[in-house]
DNA sequence: GTTGCTAATCACCGTCGGGTGACAGGGCTG
DNA sequence: CAGCCCTGTCACCCGACGGTGATTAGCAAC
């Protein structure tokens, strides 16, 4: 039987080719689909044509023509990201009544704090951030950025942060704050002396950074 | 004469070819020096054994006979830092006479902020930090967390932080804030929304970040 | 001067990266 | 069926990288 015969004379290559369908809007998504993987995975530093390719199981020809090289590439992920920010990130309250400014904050706080931590694509997005100035990563930032920025604004509602305070400049902080913390725990499982591994490390910085939005916003 | 034939063939060549001396101390200096400000300027994507032996101006060979290739050379740097964080950030407290343990993480976070404001190297060490981990890069933090650990350790003095409050994990968050602040400015000017580009955008910061301090510390 | 040590350089290898042009093959149209 | 367009693949170029062996050249002791 063919069947056999085949498998007899490649038996160590891929036994089932998959017979690859023609068709490039599925190619398009398993590029893009790849490419987050990737950069979630591995992170920026061996991020590239090739190595996408490889992980798409395609041709890097595949890639500039359909996304225009990397940098189209990159820019739609960037596209996805205001979906995706939506799509992991609760928009209820948790049933919980948030009657002040300092409340909506710390709720906030602890819910990027969360959706960070289990966002490996998004920790890496920020870590390319703070490394790199290139056009590509600017691009990425402006999307990250402006998703996070959308979400705030939802679901800031109507509360005004109290008169007398920057709050823009506390709560850049504080949104630098978790991002290190959490970019840090991930890269070498602690920060600043402060461990960072177990649910219980990550309940003290919850904690103190809770005591922290009190401590500015009551 | 010899001289200006040679100058006379080579005259797009370093017309003086700087009658490199022969000196093995002086060579390891001038390539630790040459990968120090490399690192500073370039950053850790393009880092590595070719582009410091460019720099250094020497063979790259001579990288690996005395330090052992890049590792070796990273490692050295990382000894350097504990004398070089010593020899940037003030021991003095500025002639204030520091009353209270609010008072002190105010100065210290300050300090912390504009030390790392004025230090590529120190910058790119950090982020380095929170994108890799790789020996290399562990290495590197490790003798980083120590020196600034010894310098806070030397700076605190008897002042104790006050009962009840966890200030391990406060001043890590405060610690990760001042990073990302300053790593988020220097790659894009500015950091979640916040703008940091002139002394005045930065007053904001310091302002909002005392104002921290003290919520939580008094 | 000759010898020996070693600092410094040169030349080379294999590998991998980004990027491009040519080619094979399926599926639809006439 | 013949033609064509489009998807997918292959083969190649160039450059940069990490790494290594062989080679040159200066200094010092004899």
């Amino acid at each position: 039987m063919l069947i056999d015969e085949a498998a007899a004379v490649a038996p160590l290559a891929a036994p089932v080719p998959e017979k690859r369908v023609r068709d490039r809007g599925a190619t398009e998504k398993t590029i893009l689909k790849a490419a987050k993987a990737l950069l979630a995975e591995e992170g920026f530093q061996n991020f590239g044509i090739n190595a996408v390719a490889r992980r798409a199981g395609c041709d890097k020809q595949l890639i500039y023509r359909y996304y225009g090289g990397l940098n189209g590439l990159i820019e739609a992920t960037g596209a996805d990201l205001g979906t995706w920010v939506r799509d992991r990130i609760p928009e209820d309250t948790g049933g919980m009544f948030l009657l002040t400014y300092g409340d909506l904050i710390e709720r906030l706080a602890l819910l990027f704090l969360e959706a960070l931590r289990d966002d490996p694509l998004m920790r890496r997005i920020v870590a390319w951030e703070v490394s790199e100035n290139t056009e590509q990563v600017r691009r990425l930032a402006e999307a990250r950025s402006k998703a996070l920025s959308q979400w705030l604004e939802r679901m800031r509602g109507s509360l005004a942060p109290p008169k007398g305070v920057d709050a823009v400049a506390i709560n850049a902080i504080l949104i630098a704050a978790i991002q290190h913390l959490v970019l840090s725990a991930a890269a070498g499982g602690q920060c600043a002396g402060l461990v960072l591994k177990t649910p219980k490390d990550w309940e003290k910085a919850a904690t103190a950074l809770k005591r922290i939005v009190r401590g500015v916003y009551g």
